[in-house]
DNA sequence: CAGTGGTCTAGACCACACC
DNA sequence: GTGTGGTCTAGACCACTGA
């Protein structure tokens, strides 16, 4: 029989819908093409257009349709591998790190995040935000949070703000001395400001990333970064110990 | 000023929506408990049951709410850690491992296995299914590709499936020699299979963790995990150096 | 059975990109 | 402007759960 369809419960037209249109674009479309419109669409496959767009909200959220309103819809790329594994564990904006250092502001952390750093809620913390950048598109945006009493002194630019305070602040915590971190993931959708900095809308699907500092037994500096879940995949490098580098920088 | 909204562009009612409530939920409710129903809710906040609906989706995809046809919407319990990181790099099935192998056939992988295993799409390999249960709820649904013609051979159980037959495979997968383990995290929507198997709909969210394992410089296996988004939150173990280890389990 | 969330319709208007 | 996707309405019926 093959692809067995015994389950003869009626199939909800949108996931029918779906296959279809997925199928349409493994065959008759390539990455970039430009699909008909909803309204077009919708008509071609006899349903309402409100069904037609559940269909579509899912093969964007897999990362397989782009929409852009005013624009229109296309097929995806396949999604970009961004690496976050801790390799050869080292600070934010260490050399190498390709994220791109906006701005650092003082101001009290949200109470999650003042949870995580084991701080009470009124402790002041530096906020650096952060970007990166794959293939000319922002694909996360970054908040590092770090309480001003764990900060080494360094030099300090003049104003509160700016680009060039925060590369100084990550400098400063660049002087500390790592003792490990941990990471992890979840689904989440961004808020307005994520959102603006990823050009996306907000409650668009999001990866958030959650990573804890350590130095000297403390939690030190909590970075949630959120990653454009649909054209993002997240890649934890190879642990192995004994294979091959598939890179050639390796001489530290 | 303090929270200030100088964007003065009309914020969507959804959204606003999505707001109020998810402050009710963390002033006014408790886990577990239940909210009132969805038509109740709509006429409450004046709009249009989509609407609501479409703060309601938001909200559980955000492990906020937890929704049972025919039952009714809850206060979602706060997402479980799932542990994903290659502590001790060992084999799917060995001793720690928690996930339960339910059975295992021998077939042909689809084309993107076959492509991460580099193997012709025509070479059969076993399929060996697991999940994950945490907390009395499965959490995750697996399938193990592995070619058969990498496979140390060992006792063979009667038959052409099942959880024995699952177990013998993992055995003789187990007499290799590990060489390295790499991951890679995305967002994905549970195809009919998986939902079943997490008891949920289709399409709904998940959080697909792909693992490659190597053995003599050969990938040798493929795991491709569903993870369901809205309750489970991705951990990777302290990759420190020198960091205090929390578990007990140390002397290998 | 009654009550819940899930699907679906046929419209309407809005915000935005591009010409 | 025109054309796109995004939001919204006021219904309807279906599938499922649990009493």
């Amino acid at each position: 029989m093959g692809t067995t369809q015994l389950d003869h419960q009626p199939e909800p037209k949108y996931r029918h819908l779906k296959t279809v249109l997925s199928r349409a674009l493994d065959t008759e479309f390539s990455v970039g093409q430009a699909l008909p419109n909803e309204r077009e669409l919708a008509a071609r496959f006899g349903v309402a257009r409100a069904t037609l767009r559940q269909a579509l909200d899912q093969l964007e959220l897999e990362g397989r349709l782009q929409r852009r309103r005013g624009v229109g819809t296309t097929v995806a790329p396949p999604r970009v591998g961004v690496d976050v594994s801790p390799r050869q564990h080292t600070w934010p904006g260490a050399p190498g790190d390709t994220w791109v250092a906006s701005d650092a502001v003082r101001t009290t952390p949200p109470p999650a995040v003042a949870r995580a750093l084991d701080v009470p809620a009124e402790e002041p913390v530096e906020v650096v935000h952060r970007t990166l950048i794959a293939h000319g598109q922002p694909v996360a945006a970054e908040q590092l949070h770090i309480p001003v009493d764990v900060l080494p002194p360094g030099d300090e630019p003049r104003g509160t703000s700016g680009a060039e305070r925060a590369r100084a602040v990550l400098a400063r915590l660049g002087r500390l001395d790592l003792g490990g971190q941990d990471r992890s993931v979840e689904l989440g959708s961004a808020g307005s400001d994520d959102a603006r900095r990823l050009d996306r809308l907000p409650g668009s699907a999001v990866l958030i990333v959650t990573t804890r500092y350590v130095a000297g037994g403390r939690t030190v500096a909590v970075a949630v970064a959120t990653y454009r879940a649909d054209t993002c995949r997240l890649t934890f490098g190879n642990q192995a110990s004994g294979s091959q580098a598939p890179l050639s920088l390796s001489a530290s």
